[in-house]
DNA sequence: GCGGTTTGGTTGAGCGCTCAACCAAACCGG
DNA sequence: CCGGTTTGGTTGAGCGCTCAACCAAACCGC
């Protein structure tokens, strides 16, 4: 016999439209930001910022994308495009001849530490400050979950 | 004096990076799944869901970009493809000569019947069966609290 | 080691979105 | 009314992303 769907209660169905709502409105939000203050799009702040957090500043292309949780082919194109920017190099990997090491160059890190401050004061402006202390801990304990629901199958 | 940047503690670090990895998880999957069985982005369906739920199957194009989040120009844009999918179709305003009300098409209206199932199906996987009721409650008064303070700034 | 598979990464076409510019109709104060 | 502003909507350029196809190097079983 055919499933018949579940349909969402009404309560669900608000509880999808506002979250929906809100973490579209918060990317969005902060994106711009991003763009008119540093003019870089947050997906590739995101890449500065794992690549300025490994000691040397390097990261293999396929780890750089799980860590950006982004597909080697996004990947491929923002690299390119961050390459052009001078923000990164890509170098040849030296026991892999198939790898590619991405990696930060100064100008990229200067490039991050000038936007970083302001990026940081929207998350906390547009994400913190709204939240009473539990609130932020039950999002974080939400969120884990669903990112290894998500993940994890 | 300059005020010094807020940086994020441990936690909060925590937190916004695991809402950032849930969220674009699950909007990526049930985007891709969208796109898989109904030849449709999510947006779309999001159109063709506010225009289903009026009585006439119709809404003003500035009132469609409200219902759904969007800007104008980006409404504009999806309606012309919705357009050219014959799923909806654009009419001139009695009451307003620069208006324009978007129609859902009875074409429209099957698309979504059978885009539908499979993605509250998807939605419910994918977000609620993962969480506790207690936790969907706080989702649900978080992401209300997020959108309230992104669209009343 | 040799052939098939898997892994690492790139490429290009196509598409949806943003941003800024634009136009027409409606509104509004003097 | 009449000129300036606001509102409703469209347009096109540019860009980031997806998807599928692709290539080369590495791995693996026999």
């Amino acid at each position: 016999m055919v499933v018949m769907t579940r349909w969402l209660d009404p309560d669900e169905q608000r509880t999808w439209r506002a979250f929906l709502t809100a973490s579209r409105a918060l990317m969005e939000t902060l994106d711009r930001e991003l763009q008119r203050d540093a003019g870089m799009p947050h997906a590739y702040y995101e890449i500065l910022v794992r690549l300025s957090e490994t000691p040397e500043r390097q990261l293999r292309m396929s780890e750089l994308a799980e860590a950006t949780g982004s597909s080697r082919s996004r990947l491929s194109h923002a690299a390119a495009q961050l390459e052009a920017s001078g923000w990164i190099r890509r170098e040849e990997c030296p026991t892999d001849r198939r790898g590619q090491i991405a990696v930060l160059t100064d100008a990229g890190f200067a490039a991050l530490a000038a936007a970083a401050p302001g990026h940081v004061e929207g998350v906390r402006r547009h994400l913190f400050d709204a939240l009473s202390p539990a609130q932020v801990d039950q999002l974080r304990r939400i969120s884990e979950t669903l990112a290894d629901h998500l993940t994890g199958s």
